[in-house]
RNA sequence: GCAGAAAUGGUGGAAUGGUAGACACGAAAGACUUAAAAUCUUUUGGCCAGUAAUGGCUGUGUGGGUUCGAGUCCCACUUUCUGUACCA
C-alpha cells in the first residue's frame, strides 16, 4: 500500500485532539520539563515556512523529553497586541480585535496541520482581559515598589514612606531619577501631592519627563530597542528626540543583576555578549571641575581618569541643565542659535551627517589637578542621557574629542609616550604616561592601567570625585500613544497619578469610533466615552507597549486559568522556569531583557521562585527567501535562459517561485501568470528555461514566500518537519530551498515501503546486524537531539534505513525501536506504523530506547596505517588486540615493506580503534 | 569603530586532533516503459597515468606555527554575515 500522508496525518491529528494527548498537569511525582517557543505575533500574512522552524525544533525536543519520562509543558499562544493590526484598523475602521482574532484563527489552522504537541488547553492571548489583567497587575506592583540598592532588591513603596518619615533621604540607597536631599521634617510637612511627587522619583514604574524616541509617522514613542539607526524597526519611519512625560520602568536599577545573571544561563555566548553590550557596564570615575568665577561645579564621568592632564576643554550636551548657567551674556545668542539648530535635527540626520558642530559657552572650568583654565563648549556629540551629560575632552586620546579639537583649533596634548597625534588620536589604553605631573599628583612613567588606578585613588582622597560604575542600559519607556494595547490602571486626581484598586482589574479597553489620535493630539483613548473612574477621575490615555504582554507570559502558561494570581504557588513551585526556550536572536535586547527584568522584579516580591526565567536558550536562524529571476531581452518579450544571458542585453525580472521547479521555469504557467507574458518567447538551453536566483528576505513583493500549507498538502507535515530540520544547523540563517525536499520525501516513502514488507506479529529477536544498526542509530539520535544537531540525525535515519534494507531486515522488533526514535521528528507516520506494529497506546508515550555499547563492538577492527601522516593501507585485526600486536601486525603486513623501504621506524603511534602512524 | 559568528565540491551541508567531502540535492550513464513521470542501479572534489582493475599527486579563504598527524588547536591577515554605536 502506498504512503498516503493526507489520510494518515488527518487521522492522527484527530486522534490526538480527541484523546487530549498533549494535555499536561502538575504532577509532583514526575520530573518536569518546560519547553517554550516564542509565541508569534499573528500577522495578516499568515505563517510562512520560516516561522515553524523554531517550533519544530522545540516540538522535537519536547516529544523527546516526554518519551524519556518527563512531564512536559509545551504551550503556545499569541502575542496579540501590535502596531500592524492598529494600522490596519486606522485604514479600514475594522476593530483591531476582529482582525487579530481572524489572524489567530488562521495561524491556529496552519499550526494544527504541522502536528505540534502543544497543550492548547493552556493557550493564552495577550489581548484577553483574563490575561492582561496580570499585565496590569504587574504594572501596579511596580508602581507600588522602589528599588533598594542597599538590599539589592525591590521593596514596597510603603517601606520607603516609613523610612522617609524617620530619616528623610539621609542614608537612603535607592534607585531614583535624581538625588533628593530631604530631612524627615521636610517630608512630614509635605502635602499628599508633594509626597507623591517625591515618591514618583523612586517608583519602579514611574512617570518621568525624559528624552524619548518620538515617531511622528506612527504617532507614538518607541523604546530604544524599537529604534534602529534612527528609524523605527516597524515601518522604518524617522524617529526624533523629544522631551515628554511618559511612564517608564526602572529597568536600569536591575542592570547589575541582569549582567551577573547571565553567568549562570545556558545561552549562546553571542547572545550573552549582545546583552552585555546592551547593559554596557563601564567602570570609571565621576569628577567635579569647578567653574571659574562661579560656585558651580561641573560633574563629568570618565573611564580614563589617567588623562586629566590632557583635558584641554569641556563639552556639555545641548540638553544639559548646566548650559543655561554657564552661558555668558556675550555668548547667549550663539548658544541659543546652536540649541535651536540641534533641536530641529532628527536623530537620523545627526547620525548620517556626523558633522562636527558646537559652540563656546563663554565660561571656563578649572582643571582640579593642574589649576589651569579650560573653555567649556556645547556640542551634540555629547549625549544628555549617558553619564552626567558633560565630559572632559582629551583630544589626544579620544577620536571624537580629537575631531572637535581639530575643527575648532583647540590644543591637543599627548599623554602617552610615542603617541603621534598629528593626524589622529591615540585611543589605545596602553603605554607609558608622559606630560602628566601636577603639584599633587605625578603619573609620568606609569602604565595606563596603573595611572587610572592611582588617579581614582587620588580624587577620592581629595574629595574631588568618586569611583563610579555606569550602565548604558536605560529605563524602558512604557507609554504608547496608541489604542491597541493594555490600558494603564491609572487615574489622575489633582493632576497626580494614582493606581486603581486591584479589584478594578482587568481594566478593559474601551470601544472608540476611530483609531486615530484626537484633534487635540491626544492618544486614541481620548475618544473613549466615559473613560473615567466611578468617582469621575480621568483615566490614563496611553496604553502599554508590545513588550508588556510578552514579559511574563511564560509564567501564565504554568497556570493559565488562575483568576486569583498570575501563577499559583503550587504550579510555580512545580514548573519554576523554562528549561528550554527557542526563539530568534532578534529579541536579545528587547523581550529577553524585559522578561528577565520583569521576572526578577516578581522574584523580589516573592511572587515567583526562580530569579531567571529562561534556563537554556536556543536561537533558531532566520529562513530567508530564495527568489527566482527570468531575463528579458531589452525592448522585447523574449526571455533568455540563465546560461545564455551574457550574450544579450537583459533585464532580470522576479518571477513567482510557484512557476519554477528546481530553477526550471514552467513556460505555460509563466505565460498564464500575467497577461503581458501571454505571447512571451524563450531562448532555451538544453530544451529548458533555467532561472537565476538570489537569497532575499521572504516577502510577498519578491514572489518568494513559501506557505507551509502548500508543502503539507503536497508532501505532508512529516516531510515538512524533517526537511526543515535537514536544511542545515538550526542556529544558522539559511534560504528556503525547496529543491532538496524530494530527498526527504523519498526517504519517508522508502521507510513506508520497508515497513509495509514486515510481518507485524513477528516477535523474533533482531539479527546481530539489525541490532548493530539500531544501537548505532539510538546513540547517534540521542546525542544529536541533546545537542540540537537535528540535521545530522535526519541523515542518520536515512543511513540506518539503507542499512536495514540492505540487510533485507524483516524484524518488526527493530522497526519498533526505529519508529520510537523517529516519532519526535515525524510523529504522524510513526504513530501509524506504531499501531500497525501492535504498539500499545500512543507512540508519543513510548519509552525512549536505550543503547548498549555491546552491540556496537566489532569482531575485528580495521586500522588505517599511515607513514609520516599519510595513509597507505589498511590492516584488519581481531577486536581487543593489544597495541603492541597492532603495531606488529602493521609493520609485518605485506604492503608495509614497500613503505618501510628497509628503514627502521623512529616511532610508531597506535591509537586504539583509530589509526596506526609510522614515523620514519 | 567595537563585539560576535562564519569561510569545506555545481548546491545544502557531514567530520570527539586520526582515511576530508557522511547524508541529501543536482548532474551524467544505464534498467524498466511505446513514451514520459515514478522507481531502481551505477558514477560524481580537482589533476595526472592506465584498455582496465587500479595507482599517484593535490585539495577545507590566505600566510605562518604547535603536533607523529590539523578542516579541527595557536598567531597574523582577507572576506562575508549578524548585532551595536558619537556611551566619554
Amino acid at each position: 500500500m502506498d504512503y498516503n500522508h493526507k489520510e494518515i496525518e488527518a487521522r492522527w491529528q484527530e486522534y490526538w485532539r480527541a484523546n487530549e494527548t498533549y494535555k499536561c498537569a502538575t504532577d509532583s511525582s514526575r520530573p518536569k520539563y518546560y519547553v517554550l517557543s516564542m509565541f508569534p505575533y499573528p500577522s495578516g500574512a499568515g505563517l510562512h515556512v520560516g516561522h515553524p522552524l523554531g517550533y519544530i525544533a522545540g516540538d522535537i525536543f519536547a516529544r523527546y523529553k516526554r518519551q524519556q519520562g518527563f512531564n512536559v509543558l509545551h504551550p503556545m499562544g499569541y502575542d496579540a497586541y501590535g502596531l500592524p493590526a492598529e494600522q490596519y484598523a486606522i485604514q479600514t475602521g475594522q476593530h483591531p480585535e476582529i482582525t487579530t482574532r481572524q489572524n489567530i484563527a488562521r495561524y491556529r489552522e496552519q499550526l494544527d496541520k504541522i502536528g505540534f504537541s502543544f497543550d492548547w488547553s493552556r493557550e493564552i492571548k495577550t489581548c484577553d482581559p483574563e490575561y492582561y489583567k496580570w499585565t496590569q497587575w504587574a504594572f501596579m506592583q511596580m508602581f507600588n515598589s522602589w528599588y533598594d540598592n542597599g538590599a539589592g532588591k525591590a521593596r514596597p513603596i510603603s517601606e520607603l514612606e516609613a523610612y522617609l518619615s524617620v530619616h528623610g533621604t539621609e542614608g537612603l540607597k535607592a534607585a531614583c531619577g535624581k538625588e533628593l536631599h530631604l530631612s524627615a521634617e521636610d517630608w512630614n510637612a509635605m502635602s499628599e501631592i508633594e509626597k507623591r511627587k517625591v515618591l514618583m522619583n523612586y517608583r519602579i514604574a514611574y512617570q518621568g519627563e525624559t528624552m524619548v524616541n518620538w515617531c511622528a509617522e506612527l504617532g507614538t514613542v518607541l523604546a530604544n530597542d524599537e529604534v534602529s539607526e534612527g528609524v523605527s524597526v516597524r515601518g522604518g519611519y524617522p524617529v526624533e528626540q523629544k522631551l515628554m512625560t511618559q511612564w517608564c520602568l526602572r529597568v536600569s536599577a536591575y542592570a547589575p543583576r541582569l549582567l551577573e545573571g547571565l553567568e549562570k544561563l545556558d545561552w549562546t555566548d553571542s547572545l550573552k555578549e549582545t546583552q552585555r553590550n546592551w547593559i554596557g557596564k563601564s567602570e570609571g570615575a565621576e569628577m567635579r571641575f569647578p567653574i571659574a568665577d562661579s560656585d558651580i561645579e561641573l560633574e563629568i564621568f570618565t573611564t580614563r581618569a589617567d588623562t586629566v592632564f590632557g583635558v584641554t576643554f569641556m563639552v556639555l550636551a545641548p540638553e544639559s541643565k548646566y548650559v543655561k548657567d554657564l552661558t555668558t551674556d556675550a555668548q547667549r545668542a550663539a548658544v541659543e542659535a546652536y540649541l535651536d539648530e540641534v533641536k530641529h535635527k532628527t536623530e537620523r540626520e545627526r547620525q548620517i551627517e556626523k558633522k562636527v558642530s558646537g559652540v563656546f559657552t563663554g565660561s571656563y572650568a578649572i582643571n582640579p589637578l593642574t589649576g589651569k583654565k579650560i573653555p567649556v563648549w556645547v556640542s551634540d556629540y555629547v549625549l544628555a542621557g549617558y553619564g552626567t551629560g558633560a565630559i572632559m575632552a582629551v583630544p589626544a586620546h579620544d577620536s571624537r574629542d580629537y575631531a572637535f579639537a581639530k575643527h575648532f583649533e583647540l590644543p591637543i596634548v599627548p599623554l602617552i609616550e610615542g603617541a603621534d597625534v598629528s593626524e589622529e588620536s591615540f585611543d589605545a589604553k596602553s603605554g607609558k604616561m608622559i606630560n602628566s605631573c601636577g603639584p599633587e599628583l605625578d603619573l609620568n612613567g606609569l602604565e595606563v592601567k596603573d595611572a587610572i588606578a592611582k588617579t581614582k585613588k587620588f580624587i577620592e582622597e581629595k574629595g574631588i570625585g568618586r569611583v563610579k560604575t555606569n550602565y548604558r542600559l536605560r529605563d524602558a519607556i512604557f507609554s504608547r500613544q496608541r489604542y491597541w494595547g493594555e490600558p494603564f490602571p491609572v487615574y489622575y486626581k489633582d493632576g497626580t497619578a494614582y493606581v486603581m484598586d486591584e479589584s478594578k482589574l482587568p481594566l478593559r479597553l474601551p470601544e472608540i469610533d476611530s483609531y486615530l489620535p484626537t484633534k487635540d493630539g491626544e492618544p486614541p483613548l481620548g475618544r473613549a466615552k466615559n473613560w473615567v473612574t466611578e468617582e469621575g477621575y480621568p483615566i490614563e490615555l496611553c496604553t502599554m507597549p508590545g513588550f508588556a504582554g510578552s514579559s511574563a507570559y511564560y509564567l501564565r502558561y504554568m497556570d493559565p486559568r488562575n483568576d486569583s494570581a498570575l501563577v499559583g504557588k503550587e504550579a510555580d513551585e512545580y514548573w519554576r522556569d523554562v528549561d528550554l526556550y527557542v526563539g530568534g536572536s532578534e529579541h536579545a535586547t528587547g523581550h529577553l531583557i524585559y522578561s528577565r527584568f520583569w521576572n526578577k522584579f516578581l522574584y523580589d516580591l516573592g511572587e515567583v521562585v526562580s530569579d531567571e526565567p529562561f534556563r537554556k536558550l536556543v536561537n533558531q536562524g532566520m529562513i530567508q527567501g530564495r527568489s527566482n529571476f527570468v531575463y528579458r531581452i531589452k525592448d522585447t518579450n523574449t526571455f533568455v535562459s540563465k546560461g545564455l544571458k551574457k550574450n544579450y542585453d537583459v533585464t532580470p525580472i522576479r518571477v513567482d517561485i510557484n512557476l519554477v521547479n528546481n530553477d526550471i521555469l514552467n513556460l505555460e504557467d509563466f505565460k498564464a501568470w500575467r497577461p503581458e507574458y501571454a505571447d512571451a518567447e524563450f531562448v532555451l538551453e538544453d530544451g529548458k528555461y533555467v532561472c537565476g536566483y538570489a537569497v532575499e528576505k521572504m516577502s510577498k513583493s519578491m514572489f518568494n514566500v513559501v506557505n507551509p500549507d502548500d508543502i503539507v498538502e503536497r508532501y505532508g507535515a512529516d516531510t515538512l518537519r524533517l526537511y526543515e530540520m535537514f536544511l542545515g544547523p538550526l542556529e544558522q540563517s539559511k534560504p528556503w530551498d525547496t529543491n532538496g525536499i524530494d530527498g526527504v520525501s523519498r526517504f519517508l516513502k522508502k521507510l513506508w515501503n520497508h515497513f509495509d514488507g514486515l510481518d507485524a506479529s513477528d516477535k523474533s529477536e533482531p539479527t546481530k546486524g539489525e541490532l548493530k544498526t539500531m544501537h548505532k542509530l539510538i546513540k547517534k539520535v540521542t546525542h544529536d537531539i541533546e545537542t540540537f544537531s537535528f540535521n545530522t540525525s535526519v541523515s542518520a535515519f536515512m543511513v540506518a534505513l539503507n542499512e536495514l534494507t540492505q540487510q533485507k531486515s524483516k524484524s518488526a522488533v527493530a522497526m519498533r525501536d526505529y519508529v520510537k526514535l523517529l516519532a519526535p521528528f515525524a510523529p504522524h507516520i510513526c504513530e501509524e506504523m506504531w499501531h500497525r506494529l501492535g504498539g500499545e497506546g500512543s507512540v508519543v508515550d513510548s519509552e525512549w530506547p536505550k543503547y548498549d555499547d555491546k552491540y556496537l563492538v566489532e569482531d575485528s577492527v580495521k586500522y588505517p596505517v599511515s607513514f609520516n601522516g599519510k595513509v597507505r593501507f589498511t590492516i584488519e585485526v581481531p577486536a581487543g588486540t593489544s597495541r603492541e600486536d597492532v603495531e606488529k601486525a602493521a609493520l609485518g603486513a605485506e604492503q608495509a615493506t614497500k613503505w618501510l623501504d628497509g628503514k627502521t621506524p623512529k616511532k610508531v603511534i597506535v591509537v586504539p580503534g583509530k589509526i596506526v602512524n609510522v614515523v620514519l
